[in-house]
DNA sequence: CCGATCTCTATTGTCAACAGTTTACATCTT
DNA sequence: AAGATGTAAACTGTTGACAATAGAGATCGG
């Protein structure tokens, strides 16, 4: 039999398909942080009835992506900058951890790989400036990496499947700007230097150092905007315009 | 106007109230790992339509807690002995950051509670003996009073409102029988007095090695038992007896 | 002109019926 | 008798309709 005819095949129900697009939606910031979705103007524009629909989203509840208040509607998460910081303290923890793990576990394969992508990285003419920030998704990449290779499914579903969605939504962009590319890219090595070294406290704390770097960065700014959002009005189609500009959070 | 009638009241909706239920089902093992739901049986049985415990299902999927296959039905999660280890490891992260917080932010009452909390421990005479094990509930007060002085509402979300009920529902009780439960109790005062000290790196290190015990004894555990559990028979009323014995870990 | 109350509309909450799928059982074939 | 095939029952997936609620604007009284 074929290869491609072996693993049994299951149907994706509509509530499997609406949870992505309406995941991808706010992701990619089309549905901005605290606006407020309407379901029978939501229904329609997917092609669905409003059960499914409730069903997603009711998944997504789940997760935190959005926040339903009984009898008036479901908004997107919003997020306090405390709440970055704070989501940015448990990322320190368990990045940490994912790092003490992979310099156990990790395959000499996998090392060169990280190598590689580090080297691809320096040759970026903005990372040595210190002026730019790493291509889009490629810092990303350097941790997704790492934490896949920490072998921990737990560790895994949480950071790649909940934390960095939720540290999405706000629009975050892990290393950047600010001159803190080229620092970042040293912590980078150095994170690598202790995953070649095999030793895991090492490894844990290069990787917790950088995590927390990063963190400090919000920190500096906590103090300057915390966003006033106001209480967005009723009615209005599909999903209504974000109460306050967007915002950009680099660091 | 009374204390008691100042903050707003908002309204229960069905689907809060299914969900609060299914989730003490499962805590409670009403509702074994493993074990089917019957949507029409639970609805009849709960006085609601399908509709709104659909619904509830939803959002305890999100949260990891069941697991829906498409028309076939949700099953309760289900932990293997190496997913309990794995979050064990993430517990040991989340809870010695917490712990290092804590060290900072707690105050000298939330402090002398814990020596109180911990004396009632010392004279429960099987603690002593290190036979028995910590009274109901007792070593999780610990710590939840620890991880609530972190301040940090994410980590507090992640700790006490997903991972300790998904370990809950593996039946699993933190620190107790063979004789850990004095070396337990060691280290729970080990723990308070690097949090008296206000050092944040002993602080970690002391709940690092109190969770990392704990899961030691899971580690031994692993090689000898893990579960098989065959797929089980559709039909039945409510909710399925489960496929092997209940399991209950102690450590 | 201001405030309280009422009414109406848009929106969410709930339900019951219908459609599609899966699984078990009976039947037929070899 | 063993395996394949057809059939029916039970279940999940989806829908549209109906009930209940909240918020905005109109109306009335001061």
């Amino acid at each position: 039999m074929s290869q491609l005819l072996s693993g049994r095949v299951r149907a994706q129900s509509l509530v499997d398909v609406v949870t992505q697009r309406l995941e991808e939606a706010i992701m990619s910031g089309e549905f901005a942080p605290g606006s407020r979705l309407s379901e029978h103007a939501l229904a329609t524009s997917l092609g669905v009835s409003r059960g499914p629909l409730r069903e997603a989203i009711r998944r997504l509840e789940g997760r935190k992506l959005v926040e339903r208040t009984p009898n008036i509607g479901v908004h997107i998460a919003v997020l306090s900058l405390k709440d970055l910081a704070d989501l940015l303290i448990v990322r320190e923890a368990l990045e940490g951890m994912a790092c003490r793990l992979a310099a156990e576990r990790m395959t000499d394969e996998e090392l060169s790989g990280l190598d590689q992508l580090l080297e691809e990285h320096g040759e970026q003419e903005s990372v040595r400036a210190g002026t730019g920030y790493y291509q889009e998704g490629r810092d990303f990449d350097f941790h997704f990496r790492i934490v896949k290779a920490s072998g921990n499914a737990q560790l895994i579903q949480m950071l790649t499947g909940d934390l960095y969605d939720l540290l999405r939504v706000y629009r975050y962009k892990s290393s950047t700007l600010d001159g803190r590319a080229a620092k970042a890219f040293q912590e980078h090595k150095a994170v690598v230097a202790a995953l070649k070294s095999r030793d895991p406290d090492k490894a844990e704390a290069a990787m917790r150092l950088h995590v927390r770097n990063a963190r400090m960065h919000v920190a500096t700014r906590m103090v300057t905007e915390e966003p006033v959002i106001p209480a967005p009005k009723r009615q209005g189609a599909r999903a209504e315009t974000p109460p306050s500009k967007q915002r950009i959070v680099r660091l």
